[in-house]
DNA sequence: CGTGCTTTTGAATAGTATCAAGGCCGGTGG
DNA sequence: CCACCGGCCTTGATACTATTCAAAAGCACG
């Protein structure tokens, strides 16, 4: 973690919740905020520590974690630019998850007390931040759904879909991350033999290639149709 | 469904995010708003249909499910009175979700046009609902976790303490709702068969009780230990 | 007093987690 | 440059758990 100081007046982040204030609230939060550079590796939320703050990804990947049973990590999230870290509302109270950086990762920090003026000076920060969590719920509940639900090739085909969505591939079709296949297995909800088992097959199937720890995605559409055959059923819809 | 006609002037529900809007807003939307009665198992939002606005509980029990695998329900989340149905952030599209009453509820409903004006007009009432959102998502986070890891058992000890902490008990311990074993599955994410099972595992621990299909808690904290031991493990936390 | 629905139980089957062992790869030090 | 080490990946065998199917019992309702 290194301290670092990219004025919000020339951040050239166009997702970052902090451009719905006043010009003038702007320059107020830039003199208040905090930003630190993490290595790949490193916490930047502990679970159980107390809330101070938001922390808003300028660049970077994040994975935000619960532990659970048998200290078993779940991936609840994973987050990029302009996301952000460490709902509102629990001021008092202490974390309930963690956040480890997956890359170096550019993170400003705004401590309750800003926040609570910017919310109040800024209907506009408060409205676009209530939309933000109105559709991450919205996401969570169909991954609730899918996570209840799925066998283990369904959640390994959504773990995948998943990780297009955040990170998106490069010109080679690669996943744009690079996680171990126990992150994986995090993500879905099992373990990482099955997770390489379930690739393998993928692999056999055409769907994936491997090279070396890298996933190359060679039909999208066929791990969409893994998962839509699951959510479309139009004959029992009433 | 029947259309009834509380104002909310007079309205008691003490919980309501609409009593956060200006006076002047209050008749606003009182004029603007819908009411109706819902029966016992009645829709009040069907999945697919378009998003026209939000629907807020004044009284009520209502479980929100999505439709998975084979058709298989999964309750998403379960609303009392209060909380508040659709979702703010989808506007043309159609609801991912569906509602049905779980016992006759009487619920306002405030379209699209409207709402958009009072998020304009009342911060305050913005503000709550971002505060809303963040706290769901915050437990939706810790049960994503939970429904991923836990074995049956440790499900259906969950499914309860949520049905407990949303209905609560009466009196004599019962649960103050009364599910079908499908819906407890829905909730859970298994089938009605475990459910059964283990329910009868726990009333063979004395855990709880069963009367008919009504289910008494006999002690929530030998569920709340089933959990909690999966839940804390301080060597582990770093 | 049937009829249909939900609950309950049992048995067979399929699926998943766990354990153990070997392979691969990158990094380190000789 | 090579040999070794440790970590992650991979695979197989096994034990365990959950799902499915089937059938009986209980209950509500007309």
């Amino acid at each position: 973690m290194r301290k670092t100081t990219i004025s919000c007046t020339t951040c050239k982040n166009r997702h970052c919740f902090i451009k719905q204030c006043s010009p003038e609230w702007i320059n107020i939060i830039d003199d208040n905020k905090n930003q630190n550079n993490y290595k790949k590796g490193e916490h930047i939320i502990r679970e159980g520590n107390p809330v101070q703050g938001i922390y808003f990804i300028h660049t970077g990947k994040v994975k935000v974690i619960t532990t659970g049973l048998n200290g078993k990590h779940q991936i609840v999230r994973l987050a990029n630019d302009g996301h952000i870290l460490g709902h509102k509302g629990f001021e008092g109270d202490v974390y309930p998850i963690g956040a480890i950086a997956m890359d170096d990762s550019l993170i400003c920090f705004v401590e309750n007390e800003t926040l609570d003026d910017m919310f109040m000076s800024n209907p506009k920060f408060t409205y676009t931040l209530m939309m933000f969590y109105s559709h991450e719920l919205r996401k969570l509940e169909q991954r609730i759904k899918n996570i209840a639900q799925m066998n283990t090739r369904e959640k390994v085909a959504e773990a995948l879909l998943y990780l297009i969505e955040i990170f998106g591939l490069d010109e080679h079709q690669e996943l744009n991350t690079l996680l171990s296949r126990e992150d994986i297995a995090a993500i879905a909800g099992t373990n990482a033999e099955q997770i390489i088992r379930q690739l393998t097959i993928f692999e056999n199937e055409k769907i994936i290639a491997k090279k070396g720890k890298k996933i190359i995605i060679l039909k999208q559409e066929e791990l969409n149709k893994i998962i839509r055959k699951v959510n479309l059923h139009p004959e029992i819809r009433s």
